[in-house]
DNA sequence: AAGATAAATGTAGCGCGCTACAATTATATT
DNA sequence: AATATAATTGTAGCGCGCTACATTTATCTT
C-alpha cells in the first residue's frame, strides 16, 4: 500500500505508459501519440496545432516534436494554413483513420482494466476526488 | 471535469512535476532527484544503487542517470563496494543531508495541498482505490 | 502607413522514463 | 578448476515533458 499520493500517481503514470507503449508498438504508436490521433478523430481528421496543445495541455515544444515524428511515420500532414499563415493545418492520414476507429474500444478496455474491482460509487468518487486533486494544485 | 482515468492521472502527474521542479530549481534539484534523497535520508545517508531502484521501481539505466547527475552536482558520492565490487555504494554528502532534514516537511505540505476540500474518509478512499488500480496494471 | 504588440510556430538543450546490448564480478554447476 | 549462470552496473539511443530564446505572420495603435 502506497500512502504518498504524488508518488502513487508517478507509479500509476509510469507503468500505464510502459504497458501502453508496448502495446502500441505494432502499430509504431506511443501513447502520447494515440492522444494526438484520438484528438484529431474526434474532430473530424483536421485540427491546428495551436487547438492541439490547447487540448493536450502541453506545451507547444512538445507539440512540435510530436507532430514532426508523426508526420516522419505517415500518420499525418501538416500544411501552414493559407487563411492565417502563422496556423498549421494537421490531417490524419488514411493509415491513422483506420487505426482512429479501433482506438476507442482500446483506450475504453484498458479503462474498465484498471478500475476492476471498484463498484460505480467508487469508480465515480475517484474519478471526482482526482479532479479536486488537479484544481487544487494548478 | 475530466473523466479519461488514465489522462488525468497523466495531467496531475505533469502538474505535480512542474511545480515541483519550479520550487526544487532554488537548491539545484529535480522532483525525482528529492526522492533519491529522500530514500537516502532514511536509510543512513547510504545505500547501494539496485536497493536505490527497487525502492524507486524505475530501470537500472534511470537509476544510473539520476546518480551520475546528483553526483556532478555535488549531493552523493559513488564508490565500488569492496565486499562486492559489483555493488555501488551511494553516501549523500553534507550538503543533500541538510537539505534532506527540510524535505520531510515539504513533501507533507505538498500532500495537504492537493488533499485540500477532501475529508478523511475522502483521502483514505482515494489511496485505496489507487492503489487497487496501481495493482490491477503491473 | 509605420511601429508596437500579440499569436503561432520553431530550435536548442535539458531531465527522466524506457529498451536493447555490453561488460564486470560473484556464484553455481560440473 | 573450468565453465556456465546470475547479478549489478554501464552505454547508446529514443520519446516526451519542460524552459528559454528566436522567427514569422497578423493585428492593433498611433
Amino acid at each position: 500500500m502506497v500512502k504518498n499520493l504524488g508518488y502513487l500517481i508517478k507509479l500509476i503514470n509510469d507503468t500505464i505508459k510502459k504497458n501502453a507503449d508496448k502495446n502500441l508498438k505494432e502499430n509504431e504508436l506511443t501513447l502520447s501519440q494515440s492522444r494526438v490521433l484520438s484528438f484529431l478523430h474526434l474532430h473530424g481528421n483536421e485540427t491546428t496545432q495551436k487547438a492541439l496543445e490547447v487540448d493536450l495541455k502541453v506545451s507547444h515544444p512538445t507539440v512540435v516534436g510530436l507532430v514532426q515524428r508523426m508526420e516522419k511515420r505517415g500518420f499525418l500532414t501538416s500544411t501552414v494554413d493559407p487563411k492565417d499563415r502563422r496556423n498549421r493545418l494537421l490531417t490524419l492520414s488514411d493509415k491513422a483513420i483506420r487505426i482512429g476507429n479501433d482506438m476507442d474500444s482500446i483506450i475504453k478496455a484498458q479503462e474498465d482494466k484498471m478500475m476492476k474491482g471498484l463498484d460505480e460509487n467508487q469508480r465515480l468518487a475517484l474519478l471526482s476526488s482526482l479532479n479536486t486533486v488537479l484544481n487544487n494544485i494548478d
